[in-house]
DNA sequence: AAAAGACGCAACCGCCTACGT
DNA sequence: TACGTAGGCGGTTGCGTCTTT
């Protein structure tokens, strides 16, 4: 019988030790080898979401606030993609805290959470606009339930995309907008996946370059 | 002080893709 | 090609906590 709910201090140090000792993989033998009544797929959870050394939990900064809005501008609810881009947060962290904060902060100041755009005009279908009315939530290019690469589905050239420069909004010398640039490409370019220090120098880079008096 | 309602977040669920056979 | 397994994702739920009445 397997349990669920909340873990426990105990359930949570069996985890950790095992992982650090045997490293992440094989998940769905981890509770045996621990010896948890746990399924394999909720260990892996609790040590993404939870357990992790590298996760920073609590406050989240403006700027980590103002990157999430940016990102979800133009990535929608890939909240993995987002999340990869924000040092030691989750995708869980992210997707919680836009549903609980960030979506209402939004409507406040009467823009639709989903377009990013004002409420009273997103009724308009607005065929320009690579967020289309047939799937708000979502850019047009990227289909429902997904998890295709983002860089075989989001415009690559943005002169090649009479969208794109409406959807970024930013100017092309735009910290920002070269930095989203990057993330876009990067899979495509990289064969490798940076390392957790080179996409937190990629975050400092960008925070820096928008934040220069810090 | 107690009850009711709202809120926030950890965890679960179902579906998808990738990969091996 | 078809199937099974593992891992990953976003949507949703459930429950503890906080706030309001």
């Amino acid at each position: 019988m397997m349990k669920k709910g909340p873990w426990t201090r105990e359930e949570d140090e069996l985890l950790s030790s095992y992982i650090s000792r045997e490293g992440e993989g094989q998940w769905r033998s981890v509770p045996k080898k621990v010896g948890l009544l746990r399924c394999g797929k909720s260990c892996r959870l609790r040590w993404m979401n939870y357990l992790r050394p590298s996760i920073k939990r609590g406050h989240i900064s403006a700027d980590e606030e103002d990157l999430i809005l940016r990102l979800h501008r133009l990535l929608g609810n890939r909240w993995s993609l987002i999340a990869g881009r924000i040092p030691g947060r989750t995708d869980n962290e992210i997707k919680n805290y836009w549903n609980t904060h960030l979506s209402k902060k939004l409507i406040s100041q009467g823009i639709d959470p989903k377009t990013h755009k004002p409420l009273s005009s997103s009724l308009k279908p607005n065929h320009h606009h690579i967020f289309s009315s047939s799937s708000p939530n979502q850019p047009e290019t990227i289909p429902q339930n997904s998890h295709e690469n983002i860089s075989n589905t989001i415009p690559i050239n943005p002169n090649s995309d009479p969208g794109y420069e409406d959807l970024l909004s930013y100017p092309p010398d735009d910290p920002f907008a070269s930095f989203l640039n990057s993330l876009i490409n990067e899979d495509a370019c990289n064969q490798h996946s940076p390392t957790a220090q080179s996409k937190h120098d990629e975050f400092k880079n960008f925070n820096d370059s928008c934040n220069p008096m810090k």
